[in-house]
DNA sequence: TCGGCGGTAGACAGGTCTGTCTACATCTCT
DNA sequence: AGAGATGTAGACAGACCTGTCTACCGCCGA
């Protein structure tokens, strides 16, 4: 328990848990301290300031979502099947009581500079979201793979923040739906084609 | 200029500019007084903690946002029409440099109690924001109100949140073609084209 | 003229936060 | 065995934050 790489997972462990409940500057280096049980100065070697930890603490978060989100589609080949499964997985994690929003989102706004490398980190994120959203779209065969994209990128946004906002049994549950119903019209116009 | 309401609204009026700008928690009281050059005593004569001025600056956003809203839309008398304001409105506004967000969405981030002043007033506000959104609905003839009522929820505050993290020129102009797509599949089956 | 009142200016107390520092223990590798 | 990296415990500095308090100032009405 005192060797250096559980350390830093324990440290990365409790900073997520208290940054995505009670956000980034209402939880003090102290409080990650005597949660995690290392010293501070073990914290300290391995992120040399709390902005260190907050952007580390925010990549893993990237991976795990990115992980979350392709383990989702593997096995499906159609690409409208994928975008409407990723849909059904969102609505459901986001009614559940464990969804308190997305921490990106957190980051942005708690750290609203752009220059800042919170929301730098955050932005990059959201950024190859709407870009992987667009380019299902595109597989899927959608006329305008942008606008598909975009409509489906305020979908997700919007059901994350209600999740936040309304906590469980929230609207959110409606997202799969919007969802299906966009994608439909982004690609039902003419007629299904081979591609 | 000295008397008790132009100090109260001054007050105000810098809190707004501040706590949309840069968070609740990252402006101080000091900077407030600072810049709205009122003296300490005043704001906390006025404002007997720090939260009591949050929660008003709240109540003001919120009466702001409802006298945008049905100012909008009220010379349209047919309630899908009124919708597609709204999402016009909402895109436009979204997409506009000034627009850093939706307010109580931030707070509802930063103070993520359910019990706490500053998030029980901002989901009282989006509750109300849902309610009118479902009742546009139901009044437009939508087969479940409900169902398009959350949709178009989820996607103004996608809108918002597209503008606090991506700035102008995001995703959030896709949001009136996306709510037209909904609204239309919501009230008959034959879509009107979004362009 | 003078007292009271709304406001100003800013010192101050007490708490919290980040980040540093000292002193010491333990583990690994050579 | 010994060096160096890694860990613990906790005091400490310095900044900042909220909220209180005192001292003062200028205006207005009696």
């Amino acid at each position: 328990m005192t060797e250096t790489r559980s350390a830093r997972e324990q440290i990365l462990e409790t900073a997520a848990r208290l940054f995505y409940q009670y956000g980034y500057r209402a939880v003090g280096v102290d409080t990650i301290i005597a949660e995690s049980g290392v010293a501070k100065m073990t914290l300290y070697r391995h992120f040399p300031a709390k902005d260190d930890l907050i952007v580390a603490y925010l990549e893993r978060s990237g991976a795990a979502f990115w992980n979350w989100l392709e383990t989702l589609i593997k096995d499906e080949p159609d690409a409208r099947k994928q975008l409407e499964l990723i849909y059904e997985a969102v609505a459901n994690r986001a009614v559940n009581a464990a969804c308190l929003g997305c921490t990106f989102m957190a980051a942005a706004l708690e750290f609203p500079e752009f220059d800042h490398r919170a929301h730098a980190v955050a932005l990059e994120y959201k950024k190859s979201v709407l870009a992987r959203l667009t380019e299902l779209s595109r597989q899927a065969g959608a006329k305008n793979p942008e606008a598909l994209g975009g409509g489906l990128m305020l979908l997700m946004d919007g059901a994350w923040s209600a999740a936040r906002m309304f906590g469980p049994g929230s609207h959110a549950d409606k997202v799969s739906d919007a969802a299906k119903t966009l994608i439909a019209a982004a690609i039902d116009q003419t007629p299904t084609r081979p591609r």
